[in-house]
RNA sequence: CGCGGGAUGGAGCAGCUCGGUAGCUCGUUGGGCUCAUAACCCAAAGGUCGUAGGUUCAAAUCCUUCUCCCGCAA
């Protein structure tokens, strides 16, 4: 399979495993990646995790700002296929039928559910009992092409985003390496997504990480898990911002104010939600720590808590 | 130099405004109570108060430097 020349478009650490996998396998010629940006607090540039793996293994990397405009370095590259895997931008139509191979993509979603850009905090947040990886064909609109494979994940009721996304990224490489040749050698017959099941997943915004604890707990629970452990989800307590990353749901039905402090426990503190209560187990202060909740109510002073209100502003 | 918060015994915090040899809630260790206990009672160990320097008779507390951590914004 050495002599398969491959180019790989991806960007962050979900898409590693993947391009690790396709290096130890086939001739990864050339790897796409978002543009450095200005990260963290004090704007240092950092490099997206793909391009360190390429550098790694002197990949020539490119970094178009909008590759629908410079995909011309690609076209001379002249790859057998394209492999992407939530690299992040539209690929324009010339590349889609530029390699013999075609461009396919390693999607963490069973297609046609969640398309789009947070398939795996979107599956978790909505609750779902099963998530997967697809490999598909590209085609002109997001997350649309032809489905080549699919392997599902069961999605445990107290599993994290963070570990369903190692989880996947692992499955994505696994499938995709066994899927490999058989695209090659044209072992697959591709079935059209059916338009009438389509759901999105959209990115995270920061509305989407607030808390509202007018909610029912399961929802409110499932949104905490989905955010754990990045970006977190959050709500306000005195006036500053609190992530929430541990909770477990208790079922008292206490009369309170939504967001109330109304009981402390063993392992946390619970705050009153439409339905019940959620209990947080591990939570981070602006400015501080992440910490357990054991900890914080140590630090506070238990009795001080009761009676606080979480709040969404 | 984007804005802001923080660094105090193993953990989380108070004390800093108005300088004068360190306190709280836990944990740990030993003992007691108990059928028993993660509960309760008693006792003990454990900190050169992030780093370097300055002011002062005296600094966790005031001034300056540096390092590290975190929230926001990108």
């Amino acid at each position: 399979m050495k002599n398969i020349k491959v180019v790989f478009m991806g960007t962050p650490e979900f898409s590693v495993p993947v391009l690790e996998g396709l290096i130890e396998n086939y001739n990864v010629i050339g790897v796409v990646t978002q543009p450095d940006k200005e990260v963290g607090r004090h704007k240092e540039i950092e490099f997206s995790p793909i391009k360190k793996v390429a550098l790694a293994n002197n990949i020539q990397v490119l970094q178009p700002v909008k590759i629908k405009e410079e995909y011309e370095e690609i076209v001379k590259l002249n790859p057998d296929i394209i492999v992407t895997c939530a690299y992040g931008q539209i690929i324009p139509k010339i590349l889609l039928d530029l390699p013999k191979y075609k461009c396919i993509n390693v999607h963490a979603s069973l297609l046609p559910a969640l398309r789009g850009g947070a398939p795996i905090h979107r599956a978790i947040i909505n609750g779902h009992s099963k998530t997967g990886i697809t490999i598909m064909y590209m085609d002109a609109k997001m997350d649309s092409g032809d489905i080549i494979r699919q392997k599902e994940v069961e999605i445990d009721s107290d599993m994290n985003v963070g570990v369903l996304h190692d989880k996947l990224s692992l499955l994505g490489r696994e499938l995709l390496l066994e899927t490999l040749p058989d695209i090659i050698s044209g072992n697959i017959s591709p079935v059209k997504q059916d338009e009438s099941q389509v759901t999105f997943a959209k990115i995270i915004k920061r509305e989407d990480e607030l808390l509202d604890f007018n909610e029912n707990t399961i929802d409110v629970y499932n949104k905490i898990r989905g955010l754990n452990p990045f970006p977190g989800a959050y709500t306000i307590l005195d006036g500053k911002i609190v992530k929430i990353y541990k909770a477990r749901i208790e079922k008292n039905l206490t009369r309170a104010l939504p967001g109330e402090i109304v009981n402390l426990y063993k392992d946390g503190f619970a705050v009153k939600t439409f339905d019940g209560e959620i209990v947080i187990q591990e939570l981070k202060i602006e400015g501080k720590k992440k910490m357990d909740s054991v900890s914080f109510m140590n630090g506070i002073g238990k009795e001080n808590l009761l009676g606080k209100r979480m709040t969404k502003e």
